[in-house]
RNA sequence: GGAGUUGGCCAGACAAUCGCUGCAGUUCGCUGUAGAGGAAAGUCCGGGCUCCUUCGGACAGGGCGCCAGGUAACGCCUGGGGGGCGCGAGCCUACGGAAAGUGCCACAGAAAACAAACCGCCGGCGCAGGUCGGUAAGGGUGAAAAGGUGCGGUAAGAGCGCACCGCGCGACUGGCAACAGUUCGCGGCACGGUAAACCCCGCCCGGAGCAAGACCAAAUAGGGGAGUGAGCGAGCCUUGGUGUUCGCACCGCCGGUCCCGAGCGGACUCCCGGGUAGGUUGCUUGAGGCAGUCGGUGACGGCUGUCCCAGAUGAAUGGUUGUCGUAAGACAGAACCCGGCUUAUUGCCAGCUCCGGCU
RNA sequence: GCCGGAUUAGCUCAGUCGGUAGAGCACAUCAUUCGUAAUGAUGGGGUCAGGUGUUCGAAUCACCUAUCCGGCA
């Protein structure tokens, strides 16, 4: 999963992404300790990642997704990191296609 | 009105809708129901529970330390006593022992505790420098210098004597006690501080922790249970074999100890499983909550009724909208379970104290 | 979940049976040199992580707190 992806990157959130054989994503958590030692904190972007995604499924379907935090993370608020993921579920989506043209 | 102090409460509520986790039901579409905290935190103490033979003792090691009570237990809580701080309400208090012993008390100072005498004061001797003796009132040093004040006394002085205060011991009175009282007597005073220095005294503590432990079970290594018997020496019985009694041993197992005791095991035969990955379980009904009542100053306890209130395991509580509300927050997320302590933190209420103003 | 350790000058560390906090590197000034380096001399710089207590006196002893590091799988 990790060598095969192809990465999103901003302050907030590195997110990896690949294709799967199935119709349904699958959304993994990788928020570490490291980055966010508060457990509320973690619970908090896990939240939003999770609510997130979940009204986005419809365009993620046939995708495998990790989610990994970034220090910056911590301290935002809701809106931003909606923002932030929004943008990376367009890229996710983006880059499936082009890579159905290339096979094509 | 301001400042302070003590105690207590809350941790947004309600509704709609889309989702998450457990449980129950299901016509497998879904429906119903429950779902984080006062600190869930730090891991500083005490228990329950589980395993280790954990049963006793010795030695280590650690903890606690005014008294009484509460408690499953505690280093916690309640009530009381002593000491300290504050004008006060109130707060703080590791608060046993320094005449069992050892150590330490820098610098300064004559001297830091067995004692002793630098300046001084007084007396003898000497023309004098001085020397011999008495003294601890005064000076100076220091955090600390061997009771304080006054009078008497003396060569000068000194508890040397007396009065008052202080101190120690004993009796008496009050109190369960710590302790207090000062009514009394005795002692002229002998006894510096430090035990969060070693230590002594009294009391307490076996160790590890749910990643404990139990069950199912690919792989791999060889082990586990039951039954029977037994080493050496001596005595007794017996034709012998055998049996029985006593003594002496060796090795392993107390997760701290080259320790002691108790206990278990050692050889042979028979039987079968063993347990890493992974999974299941332990896993939530409990020193439980709530209400009433009785006892107690109180912590708390007794009785009656009633309720079931998270159990995840990549780890669940959130999003949007509306109403109330000035506003929706702060600290923060259960992981075996309880009782405390400590720390973080929002808003509010009540009692009491001091100060200021008005009446 | 359980259990250890550390924190001292700008940096790396001494000092842990209490008594005015030191070393090396770095920094500044001076000397040396035509000048620089090296060398020598001098000097500055510390709330001993924070707080409370014990003590006459605390970096040192005790307790609480904060931050960092590590072990058990």
């Amino acid at each position: 999963m990790f060598e095969k992806a192809t990465r999103s990157r901003d302050k907030y959130f590195t997110v990896l992404t690949r294709d799967n054989q199935d119709e349904v994503p699958r959304l993994g958590l990788a928020i570490s300790k490291k980055h966010c030692r508060k457990a509320t904190a973690r619970n908090r972007i896990k939240r939003v990642i999770r609510e997130s995604f979940r009204q986005h499924q419809v365009q993620l379907a046939g995708l495998d997704i990790v989610v990994i935090n970034q220090p910056a993370a911590t301290l935002a608020d809701r809106g931003a990191m909606n923002d932030s993921l929004e943008h990376h579920w367009q890229r996710c989506r983006e880059a499936k296609r082009k890579k159905k043209n290339q096979e094509s």
